[in-house]
DNA sequence: GCCAACGTTGGC
DNA sequence: GCCAACGTTGGC
């Protein structure tokens, strides 16, 4: 009798038809497609800061542990990439600045790892459950665009990271993208 | 397969 | 510090 193998978690999912209105940013690409993205960092834990400090300003995303923000790494990001970088649980939540995508998804050694606490003793290492990506900072914004002025401006009512609550890492459309850029280039009131 | 309990995120 | 929104877990 053959021996049964376990199936790749990879193979076991199908993805869901229709699952909402994030689909396209998991599409296939036109060829030469850049897109954008927005991840969340505590600055008392990780500050943009302490990523421009870092040697190469590069860090990988480690830690994420959602399945939606997991299939935006994995599935959605590309190398060159542009993604914001917000600062959450502060005063006041802003996005701070801009990072690339330097190296695309990759497991996280950290789920691993029974010291770390983001240890996840069902990631098997021959199938990882868990990804990260590597980003390197490539500016900081001319000022922070702060959660407030994004959810006053009509622009950006459409915005993932305020329509999925709380995911860490999320799409942002090239024309939210674009707005936001210009945003930081002017003067608060 | 349902759903209550629980944990986490993150705005306020 | 509170709590709403979710995701996950596990009993049944």
């Amino acid at each position: 009798m053959p021996t049964r193998k376990k199936p790749l978690k990879s193979a076991q999912r199908k993805p869901a038809a229709g699952a909402g209105p994030w689909d396209a940013a998991l599409s296939p690409r036109r060829a030469g497609e850049k897109r954008y993205w927005l991840v969340k960092s505590e600055p008392d834990t990780f500050s943009f800061d302490a990523l421009l400090s870092l040697p190469g300003q590069t860090t990988s995303w480690d830690g994420v542990r959602n399945f939606v923000a997991r299939n935006f790494m994995r599935v959605g990001m590309r190398k060159g990439d542009r993604v914001f970088f917000y600062h959450s649980s502060t005063n006041p939540q802003a996005i701070v600045g801009i990072c690339e995508v330097a190296k695309e998804a990759h497991p996280d050694s950290t789920a691993f790892d029974a010291k770390h606490h983001g240890y996840d003793p069902r990631s098997d290492p021959a199938d990882p459950t868990w990804f990260m990506v590597d980003l390197h900072a490539i500016e900081r914004l001319p000022r922070p665009v702060t959660l407030a002025e994004i959810k006053r401006t009509p622009a950006l009512a459409a915005m993932a990271m305020l329509r999925i609550g709380r995911l860490s890492v999320t799409p942002v459309a090239p024309a939210e993208w674009d707005t936001i850029i210009a945003l930081s280039r002017t003067t608060t009131a």
